[in-house]
RNA sequence: GCCAGUGUAGCUCAGUUGGUUAGAGCGAGGGACUCAUAAGCCCUAGGUCACAGGUUCGAUCCCUGUCACUGGCACCA
């Protein structure tokens, strides 16, 4: 059986959650279902990041531990996936045991890699640092913050000189590795990269590559992270925490042995990283698969990447300076769930930005929901029911409905390469086309006259039977971005969702009688006014 | 500053591996119908595909330059 390994970014549990984590997660989702959908084994990774500078002053701030902070932050993300209805197979939370664990085995396996003419560790060295310290921003500075009259300004407070020591991962000595694996990827047709317009950003900034990555903070400037294996006075510095997650949490890893075992390998062949544009350049698209490399993965099981664009609020970057954040549990609370999913599979090209807007999020669930995909299901249910009892009789389809059918399954072939591309929007496209000509069939051939003439008996049976096939398809489709809703609309035809790589004509079951029509999505009139 | 992305109908956006009439949805106007969630269907929009050059038999789609907007280059979907 194939496999399907999906990851998230795990979010920062600094804050709660806004629309672009929700979107992510719901876009594993989708895929991941759909994946599961096409008889694929899958396993979804999302989690949280838990570690770090912000965390720990939050936490000071409130006066509580660290772990109890993020523990309440991590809930209400743990709260929205449920609301959400984001499904996955495992949880990476990076104050978990098991993934400390698997940090430090990582970290003391290429600490003890050691060249032999050397004798000193292959991939990690410690050296001291000097430099300007800000320590109202606990940052070092370079010349970049430096202000136009080569003054520090007052953002950075109190700027001193330090020295300090910390470990670091060689990294520049594998950039020409990294820009013949990114070549060859694109010219095996399989881009590191998707979607592939950010191939040449990331190469572009892996030219440019330049100084190795320091994975380390001394304990008396940051306590709250991954102690050191082999030097207790220092944690583990953000990317060799966080990034790890998606080793520690993968089925079936173990850090220990030099090469991973079997079944490890045949998910990680698979694996995709969802994640936003923002960590691409440098975690995701440098430190990552040099890391991979370290650890003795071979070009071949190196990870491809689905990079994500943003939900702008009217243009702008969303960000919580700006007080534009927008919450995906209101919006799951006023809206609904499904309008929620729906909303950010349809109205974003993936990989692009899109605008976020309430209003547009009730006019795509209205127009392609209620108003098309409902009220094909409503209508046809009603049809059948006032003129057949539920029960059209089984007749072989004339030519026209034939190739209605016909086209229904190019639709939903071409919905299958979308959806494999990770392009939902075009998917969902696809699904449109069932919907309206569905739409414009019933119309087309007005079975309110055929009933009238006992002589297009058989007409009006084939031409109902077209319509309740073209209405499963159409649910079939639906079924990655709205299980609830689709498996609500299959009862009520009373079918199983078609076969994904069905070809060829499927007329309706022997004894086939349709169920009961409800509603399945209920127009939503206006926008809510706020509470106030 | 460096790098990247974007600039397509009133609005929000697709798309074109270069090739006869550039697409969708919404909005707007008109029409016919009644099975349906007053939903649906049909017709209508005529946008120099940012601007200027270049390559080509031919460019919106490739190249160069210009302008505008956005993002990355410091944590951050």
């Amino acid at each position: 059986m194939n496999r399907f390994f999906i990851t998230t970014a795990i979010d920062y549990t600094n804050g709660a959650p806004h629309i672009g984590h929700a979107y992510e997660k719901v876009l594993a989702d989708v895929l991941a279902r759909f994946h599961r959908q096409t008889g694929e084994e899958v396993f979804l990774l999302t989690g949280v990041d838990q570690h770090g500078q912000k965390v720990q002053q939050s936490a000071e701030r409130e006066g509580i531990a660290p772990q109890e902070y993020v523990d309440g932050v991590t809930a209400k993300f743990l709260a929205l996936w449920e609301k959400l209805g984001v499904v996955y197979d495992d949880w990476a939370a990076t104050t978990a045991p098991k993934h400390k664990e698997c940090v430090r085995a990582i970290l003391t396996r290429l600490w003890e890699d050691r060249d032999p003419a050397t004798g000193a560790s292959r991939w990690i060295y410690k050296a001291a640092r000097a430099g300007h310290y800000s320590v109202r921003q606990e940052q070092f500075l370079t010349d970049k913050e430096r202000g136009p009259n080569g003054e520090f300004g007052p953002e950075w407070g109190q700027v001193e000189y330090r020295e300090e020591e910390n470990y670091y991962f060689r990294l520049a000595e594998h950039r020409q590795w990294l820009l013949d694996l990114i070549d060859a990827r694109s010219g095996e047709g399989k881009p590191f990269v998707v979607p592939e317009f950010r191939v040449s950003e990331l190469r572009n900034a892996v030219e440019k590559l330049e100084g190795d990555l320091c994975i380390s903070r001394p304990k008396n400037r940051l306590s709250w992270g991954i102690e050191f294996p082999f030097d207790p006075g220092f944690v583990t510095y953000v990317w060799f925490d966080a990034l790890v997650n998606y080793l520690s949490f993968a089925p079936g890893y173990d850090p220990i042995p030099t090469r991973p075992p079997h079944e490890f390998l045949a998910w990680w062949r698979t694996v995709i990283h969802d994640i936003g544009k923002d960590i691409l350049i440098p975690a995701h698209g440098v430190y990552w698969p040099v890391m991979l490399k370290a650890l003795g993965f071979s070009d071949a099981e190196m990870p491809t990447l689905l990079v994500h664009g943003w939900w702008n609020i009217s243009g702008a970057k969303m960000s919580k300076s700006l007080g534009n954040t927008v919450d995906p549990d209101v919006l799951a609370d006023r809206y609904g769930r499904a309008a929620l999913r729906y909303y950010l599979m349809a109205d974003i090209a993936t990989g692009r930005d899109a605008d976020f807007s309430e209003e547009r999020l009730i006019q795509r669930y209205n127009v392609d929901l209620a108003n098309g995909l409902g009220n094909l299901v409503n209508r046809t249910l009603n049809m059948t029911l006032k003129y057949r009892e539920g029960s059209p009789a089984p007749i072989d389809l004339p030519a026209d409905l034939a190739t209605h059918l016909t086209a229904n399954t190019l639709a939903q072939e071409t919905y299958v390469r979308s959806m494999r591309d990770g392009q939902v929007q075009a998917g969902l496209e696809s699904l449109g086309d069932v919907v309206n000509r569905a739409n414009a069939l019933v119309d087309a051939s007005a079975p309110w006259k055929l009933a009238k003439d006992p002589e297009q008996a058989d007409r009006l049976d084939a031409v109902l039977a077209t319509l309740i096939l073209s209405a499963r398809t159409a649910a079939t489709m639906l079924l990655p971005v709205l299980p609830e809703a689709a498996a609500e609309i299959l009862e009520q035809l009373n079918l199983v969702a078609a076969p994904l790589e069905e070809r060829g004509l499927e007329l309706l079951p022997a004894g086939y009688r349709c169920g009961e029509p409800k509603p399945v999505f209920p127009r939503l009139d206006a926008i809510v006014p706020p509470e106030a």
